[in-house]
DNA sequence: ACTGAAAAAGTTAACGATAACATCATGGGA
DNA sequence: TCCCATGATGTTATCGTTAACTTTTTCAGT
């Protein structure tokens, strides 16, 4: 592999010389700029990150770790990849399955070994709290994206989530989302809007906007709480909502996998969607758009929210010194309309 | 930062007993070797991963190179960041969007300029063919992951494609899925089973397989030949279907977004789905076990490709001088039954 | 107690790039 | 003409680690 010194011998000049030609707006005259330029690009020359990191002791690389890979973990990693590699930045990424503590540490490893400028997490079940916390207690830059990190969305007795406060974050503002999706029933004319899903304390936001959004019109809110929020739960789901006293004219649900087995039960059974039951989903998955009748969802700003990971770690990087969580930013859910609702 | 001179001053050795003691059975006394460690933990030492790479010449570093971002590339990435870093390897990804030769270059030196030990790629609509080729042509070990090669796949005067064919490869075989797909249909009693889709040339396989599990029963191919592949255009084909002479019992797809595209449409105009035709889908998308009726379809082994591409680029890593194209690797699909067929 | 091989520790240099400082022209203004 | 600011280049040292070699210690076998 071709290094300066190749280029310096070929030249006739020195290492720094050639060093120099090839950086911007160093003192180095036009023609020596051009002929090292010429030769680096004839011999193939590429520089040597790992020695130049070792030199100026910053290695513009920045680590990325994902939890269960969903097609909503993608968008955020590749918008998170593409704003860091446009600001000149490498990204590493890793993967945590389990959460167990011991996993968590060795990741850590990883990461200060390699001289990470910064570290994003995009979590998915697995809170990665602890991961963060040794981060962060080494002095590593940190952004949560999507992280719950309130104590009181969590068990009692979470220290680490504490902590957690102290960390720049992304959240996603999903209250706005479900608001909107209540206006949108109301609007329509419905008055008996179920909400179908995890318990407000599990909900992250949806629960208190489908309550506001009730609340400007008088509503009240009535709920179908499940266990979990996957198709078979939604199924399951179904089925209560249909031996309500009063049957719903519409139904908000957690997340689009709930929501799509509740059409699928309704569909079963012959219940018509939107005609007898409008149906609400959230996240805006690619199933959402491909179902009959077509699920109204609430997106989330996925890549908005792995490139505004990416500019905090760079702002952090280029010094900025707000105190610690200071740095966070909420992203905006909005409703797609399609013909579920 | 604490460095190997750190722990040396600490303990009063020299920094090669120290970078000694932290290794894997070298020559050290085990009373020194514990104190060594001893005093690393407490100073939280950790390797400089750069300055080994540049003292070694090894980065242990791959490069994953990816497409557009949905839910089947993610998985692959999971798995290929998986067993790389078990193999003690980071993974640094990056994303080509258009594939412009530009873009192109600017990645290959980005990874020289990293000294990757290896890139996979796993390209999406876009071939990144240009990019192998250079990768190629400075001695990167590159593995493509599921990328057409043949030039009878692609338009004509493709020479960059040709080269390809000298790239160790990960491939799907599609026609194994489809072929199951049929006999399954067949098995079920249907007759007239018709394919969906791109035309052969452009069908990876799966037309082959559709007809080879026409031909085992007597029965003969009819298509329904696309334009695109999304879900509109499964909703547009879904009318062709319903205007042909003889309506089809069955329809098997190129892809899931189609299938669901013209199971919209059925369920629109009161087909009815499996009773009257049959569908299968193909590719096993999230929204695939979602619809109503779910449907059955043709699940990619995506996590055992990703894990290929590593395995295959570990070995070439490792020395292996098999010729170059010959550790390809073809993994199967997998037909998937649900209610839809 | 002595020898010599093996084990344990140390020394030097190098990987490739660049920061910091030193040197050497060049040439415009006094 | 001389001076010195400026620009162009060279020199040296260093980042943290480890390969290759050298030196010192240890101890089994006589």
């Amino acid at each position: 592999m071709v290094s300066l010194k190749d280029i310096a011998e070929k030249t006739g000049l020195s290492k720094m010389t050639v060093s120099r030609a090839l950086q911007e707006g160093s003192s180095v005259s036009a023609a020596t700029r051009e002929s090292v330029r010429a030769c680096a690009r004839k011999l193939g020359y590429r520089p040597h990150l790992a020695a130049r990191s070792l030199r100026t002791g910053c290695s513009r690389t920045l680590c990325a770790v994902c939890g269960e890979p969903d097609e909503r973990g993608f968008a955020r990693l590749a918008a998170f990849v593409e704003t860091s590699r446009a600001a000149g930045y490498d990204v590493t990424v890793m993967f945590v399955s389990g959460g167990d503590s011991r996993a968590a540490a060795r990741l850590a490893d990883g990461i200060f070994a390699a001289r990470a400028g910064g570290v994003a997490v995009f979590p998915d079940k697995t809170s990665l709290g602890e991961l963060v916390a040794a981060l962060q207690a080494g002095g590593m830059p940190c952004v949560a994206a999507d992280m719950d990190l309130s104590p009181a969305d969590r068990p009692a007795g979470t220290t680490v989530e504490e902590g957690n406060r102290l960390t720049d974050r992304v959240s996603i503002d999903r209250q706005w989302g479900m608001q909107e999706a209540v206006r949108h029933l109301i609007a329509g004319g419905r008055r008996r809007i179920v909400y179908a899903g995890l318990d407000r304390a599990n909900s992250r936001g949806r629960y208190e906007g489908y309550c506001r959004g009730l609340d400007a019109f008088g509503l009240s809110p009535e709920s179908i709480i499940t266990r979990g929020h996957q198709f078979a739960d939604g199924r399951t789901a179904a089925d209560r909502l249909l031996a309500m006293r009063a049957r719903p004219d519409a139904v908000v649900t957690f997340d689009d996998p709930l929501a799509l087995g509740i059409l699928n039960r309704f569909l079963e059974l012959g219940v018509k969607v939107p005609e007898e039951v409008a149906l609400v989903g959230f996240d805006d998955r690619p199933a959402a758009a491909m179902t009959y009748p077509e699920l109204t969802t609430v997106s989330l700003p996925n890549r908005e929210l792995g490139q505004a990971a990416a500019e905090i770690l760079l702002r952090r990087i280029a010094g900025d010194s707000a105190p610690a969580g200071a740095l966070s930013v909420t992203v905006k859910t909005q409703l797609v309309v399609r013909r579920s609702a």
